[in-house]
DNA sequence: CGAGATTCATGTGAAGTATACCTTTAGGCTTAA
DNA sequence: AAGCCTAAAGGTATACTTCACATGAATCTCGTA
C-alpha cells in the first residue's frame, strides 16, 4: 500500500505552515532568546511585589520589535502565576495606542476602571469624576498592589499631557490599602526628555533600554518560530540568514524579520513551490517596501496625492532633467485648477515635498543655483513598478 | 582681476485662520419615589 | 429629587495661509594693478 501512501502525499495540502499564527506579531513564544539580561532586569525590580511591596516604577524605552512587550509581559505573566494565590497583586496591560480603545486620558481611565471590573459610561462624565470612580474601586480592591503596563505610552502623551502620568504616580498618596507601580513603555527614545521633570523623576525610578537585535540573535529567533511554524525541509539553506540580515540592517526588528518570512512563505506557497527560496525573500522585500509605499500614497490627503503626483509626472514625461520646487508647483497649479481642487500656496507645497522626503517617496536636497536662487533639486526614490502602481492608485483617487 | 555687494528663487520659522471633531457642562426633560 | 439626555459652549488637532526673514552661490560692480 506504499503507492496509496505517495497518492496521499501528493493531494495532501500543500501548504508550507505547519502553524503560522506563530510568525504572526501578537503571538507569545514560551522562551524568549536573548533578553535573558532584561528579563531578569525586569524580574529583579519587580519581585519584591510577591510580598505586596511597592517597588519602584519602571520605564522602558527601545525601537519597535526590540522585545519590550514581550519581555515584560512574561516577568507579569510569571507574577501572576506565582502570586494567584494570595491576594496580593493584580497586573494590568494597556495598550495606549489601540485607536478609540485607550488613546485619551478618559479612555485610558475607563478602560482601567473596566478591567477592574466595573462600569463607566463611554462619554459624558467629566474627567475628575472618572478618577473618584478609579480611587473609589481600588478602595475596595482586595490587593495590595496595582502593576500598571502602559504601553506605547508616548503615543498617549503626545495627545494628552504628561499631567495624566503625574496623577498617576500621585495617586499613591491618595491611596492607602493599595499602591500602583507603574511600567512605562516606549518606542520613543527620547521620550523622557519631552515629559515634565517631575513627572520624570517619579515615572523612571528605574530605567531599562532594550537594543536592538543583531543579525545572529534574529536568526536564532527565526530559526525557532520558524522551526513551529513551518513543515520540515520547508526551508532552504540561508534563508534565516538571509532574513535576519534585511531585518538587522533595518535596527533590528523582529517583528520585520518575521513579518518578511511569513510574506516570503506566503509568496512560496502561491508559486506552489515546496521550499521558501531565497529569491522569495527578496520578493518578500519588495512586497512589504511596496505595500508600504503605497499605502502611504493611498492614505495621503488630496493635496498631498495631487504633489506627489505631479512630481511622479514630471519625472516620467522628462526623466532626464531634474526637478525643481518651481516646477512642481507649476505642474500641480496648473492640474488643480483644472481639477477644480483649492490651490494652496508655495509655502505650504514647500513642506508637503519635505513630507514626502521624510516618508522616504522621494530625495529632495536644498541645493543653491547661485543668481537662478535656492531651492530643492527632487529625485523620485520609489522603483518604477511601484511608482506606476502608485500612479494608477493617484489616478483612480483623484479622479483624473 | 579679485573682493565684496547683489540677486534670485526658494527655504524656514512664527504666528494666525478655518474647519472638523471631541469633551464638557448646563439646562431641560423624564422618571421613580 | 435624581437621573438622563441633548445642545450649546469651549477645546484641540489638522491643514492651511500670511508675513518676515534667511540662504548661498552665480553674477555684477568697482577699485586696483
Amino acid at each position: 500500500m506504499v503507492e496509496l501512501d505517495t497518492i496521499f502525499n501528493s493531494v495532501k495540502d500543500r501548504s508550507l505552515f505547519k502553524n503560522k499564527y506563530v510568525l504572526q506579531s501578537n503571538y507569545y513564544p514560551e522562551e524568549i532568546l536573548h533578553r535573558d539580561n532584561e528579563v531578569k532586569h525586569i524580574a529583579s525590580i519587580l519581585a519584591p511585589s510577591l510580598l505586596g511591596q511597592k517597588t519602584s516604577n519602571l520605564f522602558i524605552y527601545g525601537k519597535t520589535g526590540t522585545g519590550k512587550t514581550l519581555s515584560v509581559q512574561y516577568v507579569t505573566n510569571e507574577l501572576t502565576k506565582r502570586a494567584k494565590s494570595s491576594k496580593i497583586l493584580r497586573i494590568e496591560y494597556i495598550n495606549c495606542k489601540l485607536k478609540k480603545v485607550a488613546d485619551t486620558e478618559y479612555r485610558i481611565l475607563a478602560e482601567l476602571i473596566k478591567k477592574l471590573g466595573s462600569e463607566v459610561p463611554p462619554t459624558g462624565l467629566p474627567t475628575d469624576q472618572v478618577y473618584l470612580k478609579f480611587i473609589e474601586i481600588l478602595r475596595n480592591c482586595e490587593e495590595k498592589l496595582l502593576i500598571l503596563i502602559l504601553d506605547e505610552i508616548d503615543q498617549a502623551v503626545k495627545r494628552i499631557s504628561s499631567d495624566f502620568l503625574y496623577n498617576l504616580t500621585r495617586l499613591n498618596s491618595e491611596l492607602d490599602k493599595i499602591q500602583i507601580v507603574i511600567v512605562g513603555i516606549s518606542n520613543d527614545l527620547k521620550f523622557l526628555d519631552m515629559i515634565d521633570q517631575r513627572v520624570r523623576s517619579s515615572l523612571s525610578e528605574e530605567e531599562l533600554v532594550f537594543h536592538p537585535y543583531n543579525a545572529l540573535q534574529l536568526q536564532d529567533i527565526l530559526r525557532k518560530r520558524s522551526d513551529i511554524a513551518f513543515k520540515s525541509n520547508c526551508v532552504s539553506e540561508g534563508v534565516i540568514a538571509k532574513c535576519a540580515a534585511f531585518a538587522a540592517r533595518e535596527h533590528g526588528d523582529s517583528r520585520r524579520a518575521l513579518d518578511l518570512l511569513r510574506v516570503a512563505a506566503e509568496i512560496a506557497e502561491r508559486e506552489a513551490s515546496t521550499k521558501i527560496d531565497m529569491k522569495h525573500i527578496d520578493m518578500a522585500n519588495n512586497k512589504i517596501e511596496r505595500d508600504k509605499i503605497l499605502d502611504i500614497v493611498e492614505s495621503g490627503t488630496k493635496q498631498f496625492q495631487l504633489v506627489l503626483f505631479s512630481i511622479l509626472d514630471l519625472s516620467k514625461s522628462r526623466p532626464e532633467e531634474k526637478i525643481f520646487t518651481g516646477n512642481v508647483y507649476n505642474y500641480y497649479e496648473n492640474l488643480a485648477k483644472r481639477l477644480n481642487i483649492d490651490v494652496l500656496t508655495q509655502r505650504r507645497i514647500g513642506d508637503l515635498i519635505a513630507e514626502l522626503d521624510m516618508l522616504g517617496l522621494i530625495n529632495a536636497v536644498v541645493i543653491s543655483k547661485g543668481r537662478q536662487g535656492r531651492t530643492r533639486q527632487i529625485k523620485l526614490a520609489i522603483p518604477q513598478k511601484v511608482s506606476e502602481k502608485a500612479r494608477e492608485i493617484l489616478v483612480e483617487s483623484l479622479h483624473l
